[in-house]
DNA sequence: TTGTATGCGTTATCAA
DNA sequence: TTGATAACGCATACAA
């Protein structure tokens, strides 16, 4: 009685490829899965007629079928800032590569995010990566009722027992400080990014403990808002006064700061950097590392951590409250003299 | 029955929900779909009982029920150039903020692109929107036949009827070649991009037009790759012999290739912008707009062309061949001498 | 190898 | 307003 509801405007399904190809509904289905048991020939018949109606396994269908979405959640912060966009762009790459897709979510202020992280439940994804948004307890107890692995990446929760991938920020800190610190600065101001945030103090928590164990540094810490007009804001409203106090070097705690940080100082102060002032930033995002910049920084290796990030993904038996610290690059850039200089 | 157990087990439904409830499963779905027919009791005790049990609707089972899955395919250019990860984020903000969802797939080259789209028409999504990718008649018979709409963003594909939303790039080109003659300018180099993709041929041949109407100049055009390295290599190649011609001024298709342009030429070839060479760009991203380069350029007002794809997807009456030709914004900047300067 | 029957989690339909 | 039951499109046992 239902040969007669075809004319239907809706998807064309597996019934329709299979009466078409003269077989049964299961054999369509066999037929686009890769291992299969099923003749060439019978598989031969279903991708033509297949191919001739349009069809294309639903996804969302199939998934209801089997244990796997072949779906991922990203929940980025705001994309702009290019740490953000690289990171997606090496996930959504290697997704893509096996098939394999990326559902992306962005949280712009930490407020609300929460509610992003629901959103992301909604769906059966086979995980979520969390680049930014903080994560309540509540989240995480909900993430493993639903058998959802959540991974922090480049983000810490302290309270929490997630899979956290990260690249080593108080290592990297400790280094710049370090690299600094050889070139003869000793008057610091550090700017520091979302306050809430891991990544601002495990990098200024490292840098600091390095100086400390060098001795004779001063440190100053002052609110940068994390993004590039937050740090440009930053330096106009320290610097702008009649007789600035100025530093002998400042440590932005990721490259967009520095960056933001250089074109303030140099645009309106007629600041050299390095000569006047040193800088360092953090992360290694290309656009620090273009003629104007040359960033003394740490590159965050992000195509590894992407990597160790889907690999505790897919393997169930690495999901425990692992904590992976991958080591940073230091890039020598030219924002920072060389020891011995000047 | 342990409890671990039951964490184990795969995720909760809304039988399960019904069940602590004491009510009909489907009381439990009327319970989360706003203005379902049900009393404010039944719902909270549904709403509760869902808390407790760390219960979420799962949308692939909902959207195989509803005709629409709320989420959106985009298909974008690689996120590292900023236009790209711009209006991505403006995509992935607008859908978040209505409970929908962006499905984030990504094209490097244009080899494959066919795949991608292939993979993206596997999803239910309730459109899919191409930022890049060409697009051939082949797809877009799939797609209709399965009554998935394609909005083109910030793309043209000539022989087909997808509905396109686009920044008027002729017109751009056009204003821009007007301002740089009017500074004088008369010997032209232009750096193009993709050499497939419409918006280069577009704003080029807008540039063209409206120098041949004021005469007296003349144009070379070079191909830049259309990212930044690309358009850095360009003008290294072209400018690293012996003697080189250098222009007047350069019309670069687009910011991210303007950047590599400026960069390319100043740290190198000590050149002035605009003392020395004028120059121009396309898009308007943020990062060009920025201290060291101030370009000046037609800025995409990538918010109202979202705002228009959107509503292409949401109205099916919409969806024609219609072409949504946007005017864009030129912004003066620094590049470019104001008319009547040296 | 192939077909039959059933399950996946939700919404839609229709009685009650 | 509620509940029983049938789709939705596919995958997986199991039988043939």
């Amino acid at each position: 009685m239902s040969e007669l509801k075809k004319a239907r405007r809706s998807r064309v399904t597996s019934f329709d490829v299979a009466r078409a190809a003269g077989v049964s509904q299961p054999s369509v289905s066999r037929a686009f899965t890769p291992g299969a048991s099923i003749t060439e020939e019978t598989r031969n018949r279903v991708l033509t007629a297949a191919r001739e109606l349009g069809y294309v396994p639903n996804v969302f269908a199939s998934s209801l079928s089997k244990k796997s979405s072949g779906m991922i959640a990203v929940i980025s912060g705001n994309l702009n800032n290019p740490f953000y966009s690289e990171s997606l762009q090496v996930f959504v790459e290697n997704f893509q590569r096996t098939g394999r897709q990326v559902l992306a979510f962005s949280v712009r202020d930490q407020t609300g995010s929460d509610e992003v992280i629901m959103q992301a439940l909604r769906y059966p994804v086979d995980g979520i990566v969390m680049t930014s948004a903080r994560v309540t307890s509540e989240m995480v107890k909900m993430s493993e009722g639903l058998g959802i692995p959540v991974v922090m990446f480049n983000r810490r929760v302290p309270g929490t027992n997630l899979a956290t991938v990260q690249c080593d920020n108080a290592s990297g800190g400790a280094a710049l400080a370090r690299r600094m610190h050889a070139a003869g600065a000793r008057d610091f101001l550090v700017l520091r990014g979302d306050p809430l945030g891991s990544t601002t103090n495990d990098r200024v928590g490292g840098f600091r403990r390095a100086l400390d164990e060098m001795g004779g540094a001063t440190v100053t810490e002052v609110e940068g808002g994390s993004n590039y007009s937050g740090a440009y804001g930053a330096m106009m409203s320290r610097f702008g006064s009649p007789s600035p106090r100025w530093p002998d070097a400042i440590f932005a705690v990721n490259d967009i700061m520095a960056i933001g940080c250089a074109d303030a100082l140099r645009g309106n102060f007629g600041i050299r950097i390095p000569e006047d002032i040193m800088l360092a930033g953090f992360d290694g995002i290309r656009e620090g590392q273009r003629e104007p910049y040359r960033l003394t920084t740490v590159r965050q290796p992000i195509e590894s951590m992407v990597s160790e990030t889907l690999a505790i993904l897919d393997h169930p038996g690495l999901r425990g409250p692992s904590l992976r610290l991958i080591p940073g690059d230091l890039i020598p850039g030219n924002t920072v003299r060389a020891r011995g200089e000047a």
